[in-house]
This record gives structure tokens, C-alpha cells and sequence, in this order.
DNA sequence: CGCCCTTTTGATTCCGGTCAATTCCTGTGG
DNA sequence: CCACAGGAATTGACCGGAATCAAAAGGGCG
């Protein structure tokens, strides 16, 4: 398992520009890889955070849970993505395997830094993939502070059928459990469940079964079933809207 | 306006632990500051992002606005902070200054990531903050998902607090309007001042006047005035809990 | 001094959460 | 191969926290 089914990405970002010889392929020599299974912890928020971390097949969730039991996923990490990336001796957060046997590879954080030190073109990519990861949760805060519940699940739709590689035409395959969404969008499971019925009861989609979906009218789905769009913070009709 | 009242800092994270000798020192040559009125902007998402940007004196808000009218604020940005870091050729977002005469310096993008090119020290220290600017906007997803209305705004309290330089021991001053803490936290207006009374009621912090607050029971803020705490997602009593 | 924007406080509404009850998968073992 | 068990998903009824609507009080700047 090679795991190059294309450049490595940020966490969760899309792919950069220029794809030709990725400056990262040297970080592969360092890599072991390991498989988990459903539910299984990769990295806890205690852990010594001594790699960093991408996903080669599968997918993933980090999460942070309350004692109370509330939890917020703060990212599908998809293949391709790296995580983990951190400089300070503690995780803030947990990931953990959503589908079984995902496989994971782990770079040792000091080697990679060394590489990066001593190549430019490493370093700039690092940056590049820190960078979009940046612009990719400040694009989540506004879907989870200021999107209603079925602009929330149109979002989600949409970010999940640029992500994936495994699409075909517009079917999407929701790997993940009703409760993951639900706490990656910060709803209950039940408005999900909900959701996506009268989303499908709308025409915006088409439901194939319980875990695949296709996508009938993408507008509709960005303006929430309803009607407005952004302003300021979209970007006609690029990739991905709330980038 | 020198604007090195202490090393640069992640847009929005807190110091890092070694504070000598500052490899972006040699940045300063490149810089161009500004003075901005209250509410002027100093970028707009359609901008050609040729430029990074820190703060030298003052305070911005970084937000994205709906169509419709909704707002959210991604960041407040501080003396200290980076921002506008992004690889693509346009913005997410617009930043505004929040007080009269804020200071900002501009940074040719260009040159800057030639010297991190030529400079390993340089490109690190912008992928620490980076990291960092990441850590922090994934533990601000945490806020806005799944917080009540007391604990967002006990959070954004000790927030501020930590993240303030012109702290006088507890005392804090809301430079930003209600309406700013409002979107910040995805509340309404009106929710924050209100909440903001119960918790002066509840002798959580005092209220000295509209703008200038002091933290009196720090782990009432934490709890929201209620009970429970954190505990993937939490560190004890470090500086930033929710870091 | 006075206008206007900001803040506070109160009354009411509503979206999404919670509780509850089926139904539907999926995987397991006979 | 089919029956069964247990979790996952759906659907419905009701509730509650925060939004919205409304109005009064406060404060900053001309």
C-alpha cells in the first residue's frame, strides 16, 4: 500500500494548482502505515503528538467530547489529508477511524521538520496545506455559527461531493453514521435524519439508499431549500462555495 | 510606529515558547504600516491577496456578511497577529478595524515567501503560526457548535483576557461593540447583553462599565455558570482550555 | 445640548433539541 | 439460507433556549 493516489492534500483542503512532482513525495521514505478499525482511535488529545499523520484509505473523524457527553467533529479527513500537524506537545483533539480497516500513515514530526528545514519546496507545501486548512475551518465557522439546519446539511452535501474521490456523476456515499453528521454540523441526529427528507422530498436530492445519495439541484441546496446566497464570503461559482 | 512590542504571534494564538530572537525580525524591512479608521476596511474578499498583514496597534475584525444580512466574525485580530495568510489569489473574508487609528503593517506576500525560501528559521516560524492559527479556529468550532450562550460568552471572556496585552490584572476592555461580540459567537445583540448581566448578577465578573469588565470567579466562566468541564478537549488549567 | 447609535430589558415566537416509538439495516449464528 | 438481535435511522409530539420584535434608557460625539 503505497497510498499515491495523487499529491497529498491539506486537511480537508482541495488540491493546489501546480500537481506535478510533489515536493512531499520524499516525506513517503519516513512513513509507516497501519490500519484501523471502525471506531478505533488513531491519536487521543493526551498522546505525546510526536507524528504527524495522513490518510491513505478510508476516513476519519477528529473530534473534541465534553464530559457531559456533548461532541463536535471538527473534520472528515478524507484520503489524502494530512493531520496532526501541530507544534505543541499535546493533541487538542481526537481521531478516530470511521470506516473499518482505514489505513493511516505516520511521519515522525522531528524527521519531517528536518526535511522541511533542509528543502525549501517541503516547506513552502507545508505551509500551503496549513494555509488552506485555515481557510477551510474559518469557512466552517460561519457554516456552524450562522447557516440554518438545512443550509447546514446542503453545505455538508456539497463540501462531501467536491471531496471525495470515490464520486460517480453526483452519487455520494455518507460513510459516516447520521450522529457523525449531526455532530460535524453541530445538530441532532434526528434534524439530520429529518433534513435530509425534505431535502429529498424537495427534489434537491435523491435518496439511493440509506448511505448514498445523489445530488439533483446543487443551487437548492446552497440557498438551504430556501432562497438568498452570500455576499461577501462566496465566490460566484467556484469549487467550494464557502472557501 | 515600530510595532515590535513583543515577537509576532499566530493570528490569534498565544505566544510561543521561545520568545528570543525572532526570526520574522528580519520581515520588518519589508513592511508598509497604515493607519485605518474605525470601521474602515483593510481588505475585502474580492482584493487580490497580494499582501500578509499583522497588526500593530488597535484591533480588526475579520467576518464574512450574507446577502441577507447575516454576519459572522472569524477573528478578532490583535496587536501582534498575522493575518491574511493564503496561498490563493483571493480572500475569504474582509477585515475591518474595529477601533479609530488602528495600525497595520503590510507585507509584500512575494518577498516574504522568498525570504522564507532562502531562510528555514523564517519558513518555520510562519508554519508554527499557522499551526497554531489552525488549533485555534478548530477549537473556536467547538465554541460555536456545541456552547450555550453563557459559556460562549464566559469563553470569549477568557479569551480576551489571555489574549489581551493591555490587561490590568482582571480587567478587560470590550473595545469591540455588543453587535461584534454578537457575531463573534453567533448570538444575537441582545443575547450577549443580556447574558453578560446575568453573569455580572451571578458575581461571575463585574461590570465597571459598558466597555470595562473584570473576571472575578474564572471557573464560573469556564462552566458557564453551571457545572461541567471539558474533558477530551481540555488541558486543565492551561492558559487557553480550549486551546 | 441634543441627536443618534448602542445597550439594556421585556414579551413573544420559532427553530431545532429532546423524548419517545417504530421501522429499518446489518451483521451473526443456528 | 433464514431468523434474530441490537444498533441506526426515521418519524412524531412536545419543549426550551435563543432569536426576534419592541421599547426604553444610556452614552458618545457633533
Amino acid at each position: 500500500m503505497k497510498g499515491n493516489e495523487g499529491p497529498v492534500r491539506a486537511a480537508n483542503g482541495d488540491c493546489p494548482s501546480q500537481l506535478v512532482s510533489d515536493p512531499l513525495a520524499a516525506m513517503e521514505a519516513l512513513a509507516a502505515t497501519t490500519l484501523y478499525h471502525r471506531g478505533e482511535e488513531i491519536y487521543s488529545p493526551d498522546d505525546p503528538a510526536e507524528h504527524w499523520y495522513r490518510v491513505v484509505s478510508g476516513m476519519a473523524r477528529k473530534c473534541a467530547v465534553t464530559a457531559d457527553g456533548r461532541r463536535q467533529i471538527v473534520d472528515f479527513l478524507l484520503p489524502g489529508d494530512l493531520f496532526g500537524l501541530i507544534v505543541r506537545h499535546e493533541h487538542q483533539f481526537a481521531v478516530e477511524a470511521v470506516v473499518e480497516g482505514t489505513a493511516i500513515a505516520r511521519y515522525p514530526r522531528r524527521r519531517i521538520e528536518m526535511l522541511a528545514g533542509s528543502d525549501p519546496r517541503v516547506g513552502r507545501r507545508i505551509r500551503e496545506i496549513a494555509f488552506e486548512a485555515i481557510a477551510r475551518s474559518q469557512a466552517r465557522m460561519v457554516i456552524l455559527g450562522r447557516m440554518t439546519a438545512q443550509e447546514k446539511v446542503g453545505a455538508f452535501l456539497i463540501e462531501l461531493a467536491e471531496r471525495s474521490r470515490e464520486r460517480l456523476a453526483d452519487g455520494i456515499v455518507l460513510a459516516m453514521s447520521r450522529y457523525d453528521i449531526a455532530d460535524y454540523l453541530a445538530l441532532a441526529a434526528e434534524t439530520v435524519s429529518r433534513t435530509l427528507s425534505e431535502l429529498g422530498q424537495s427534489g434537491a436530492i435523491r435518496l439511493e439508499d440509506t448511505h448514498r445519495l445523489r445530488i439533483v439541484d446543487r443551487d437548492a441546496l446552497e440557498e438551504g431549500g430556501g432562497e438568498q446566497g452570500w455576499r461577501q464570503a462566496t465566490f460566484g461559482r467556484r469549487a467550494q462555495p464557502w472557501l
